[in-house]
DNA sequence: ACTCGCGGGACCGCCCGTTCAT
DNA sequence: ATGAACGGGCGGTCCCGCGAGT
């Protein structure tokens, strides 16, 4: 019943129960994460597995958590030490992109939004809660450039947010199925282009 | 056994089979479509849906071709009765986006590209090799616009495209996620933006 | 999906499953039959078992019809083919404990109302209904016996027949747990003590 | 391992835990008593529960016993306090009745009797000793009213015990199936008339 | 002494894709 | 094109035991 969840041993397991699902979850997708087969990669019996959870969806919720944690952990927060403006902007979209060099079989979370995007629930509302978090970083990001003059004045934040998600998510699907081999190449000339369209004229 | 296809009659019911999986695809992904399922939808016993494909596997690329025909009726083909040049790339990048709106619960390939990019296989390889043909046309078609010296001669075709997919998904997947309203008109905006960065200057 | 049910040797299986669930529900009480086991019962799969049924919640119910049935056949028709009055009536009481003796093991549907009687839903209706069926035949035997002017005129037909089905929940509770030989006898003895409390004076 | 049963404290648990378990098998039978279940009723980890019981039917034979235990307290006890004779009879299954009103759920022993007369084994033999147990009392004070000369001396005391239990049983069932409102009272009077049956004629 | 967290093994009802004879 | 049947797997719940904390 109880979802057990207090000694140090018991978390420890929850780790590597969650690492194991991260990893079965980055190659096939969340939804073909299944509980016997967790139970199988970890060692455990499915019983032991489905204790740490209660619920195969709270077992996947966790997963999401686990990855957007890290994603947090090699993304955001290092960018958010850079200062404001292009600077910060630049590495955030610098570290991202290494998290999907980082992360050859694919992003959990990305591939979270193509799996539950069509399916209202819970599930699809964890993830786009998720995701709002990143876009809502992206664009303050992108409105800290603007105030600090060297974003143009007259850039609609939201479209170049659009623009920036889009191409970021491109990078993602090109690396998994067109071009793996050239696909960050490709996308850091093209990141480079959005911004550099949105550029202050200016002493260079 | 023998999958059964020479009647009239025979094609007529696959058709419909298809079609109707087709609209569940739509809703909730590929990998979601199950005979007992589809079956109750066209009204038809499981082995009498199963024995028009021989397995779901077959069923399944059946509805991408079908979902890939379409594509090309709606998309494509008028596409390639425009001239050559900027207007034929504009009128791809508008059919494309009008299609998106067309399907407002997604498109089944960009969906299926999501499904099986990290589970190699004939399912992937099937989606990859649909894909290629609609970055090829792409391509031609930018090519084209270079050779008419509408868009600038030094303009990395397979950059463009790469641009441009990336930016056909975004819309995909805004429109599903984040932004359904608003999803296709910023996508109009940010293909101008990319196809204008790439302008030849000049007299119009 | 759909539970089959057409074909003979489909209708054949169902009451072979059926007659085997009855079996195991008589020795240990209807909730005691898993699907499991009855499968192993009639040497089939599991999921043979199951397509006819769609649920096990409709195989239970089969179950009990099906003993109803039995029921109706062996105890109430022979009973309606006396004529009406204490002849009647008591060919009913007769064949209802020649019935218990018949099932050693209990009666299905008598115990399936100690199993349902405090859980309301779905299951405890049936049982409810199948019993009121009963109890309505019995009351109306009583009824006739008394407008036949065998059984007093001021007899309470409600209560008689509450004495009478407490009765025979009695010989069903004795005989497999008390009193297993002496039950029925005794339960012969006990019915005639009550019809004769009600019986009209007159010639004998 | 070792059933916990010596402090003080552990005895109010173990206490209270029963009382938990006797209210959730009045509702729904003995068997439906899960120790999970049982376990967040009363607040505790099923471990914890388990430990005071060392097996489930250990914990369910001491939820008869308890019942049992409450049933000498409220029905026989006081009985006994009764002169000897009709008077202590007739009090005896007033209390009886009166403990039906009581338990509107049902009386957890009568419900094993239903549980268990088809499942030779250690909880029936319990449930056929405490019953025993219960009939041996009746017994008792049925032979007591024939050797006071109240009832008959020809009155068959094994008989007239069963019809007594058959109609407690019928009571019991009446009140959770057919005729909740009704059945005490048809009850009372199906008692009388029996009694009545067995007078003694003679001076009162 | 008592309670807990954790984990296992068996089994549950249910649904899957598939085969085969009709 | 059907209905019957199968093997395997799903998520979930059961009772139970071990080892440790208090």
């Amino acid at each position: 019943m109880a979802v057990a969840v207090s000694t140090p041993k018991g978390l420890a397991t929850r780790e590597t129960i969650i690492a194991r699902a991260y990893a079965l979850a980055a190659r096939s997708g969340l939804e073909s994460v299944s509980i016997g087969e967790l139970a199988a990669a970890v060692g455990m019996s499915k019983s032991g597995v489905f204790a740490h959870f209660g619920a195969r969806e709270d077992l996947l919720r966790a997963v999401l958590d686990w990855a957007s944690e890290r994603f947090l952990d090699r993304v955001m927060r290092p960018a958010l030490a850079q200062p404001r403006g292009l600077v910060r902007l630049h590495a955030l979209l610098d570290h991202w992109i290494a998290w999907l060099e980082d992360n050859p079989e694919g992003c959990v979370v990305l591939g979270a939004c193509g799996e539950y995007d069509g399916r209202p629930g819970p599930m699809r509302d964890h993830v786009a809660a998720l995701m709002a978090r990143w876009l809502e970083a992206l664009e303050r990001a992108v409105a800290l450039a603007i105030s600090t003059g060297e974003l143009r004045a007259d850039t609609d934040a939201r479209l170049l947010v659009f623009e920036l998600i889009s191409m970021m998510q491109g990078i993602h699907h090109s690396r998994l199925l067109y071009a793996p081999a050239a696909a960050t190449d490709m996308g850091r000339q093209a990141l480079r282009h959005l911004l550099d369209a949105h550029r202050a004229a200016g002493p260079r």
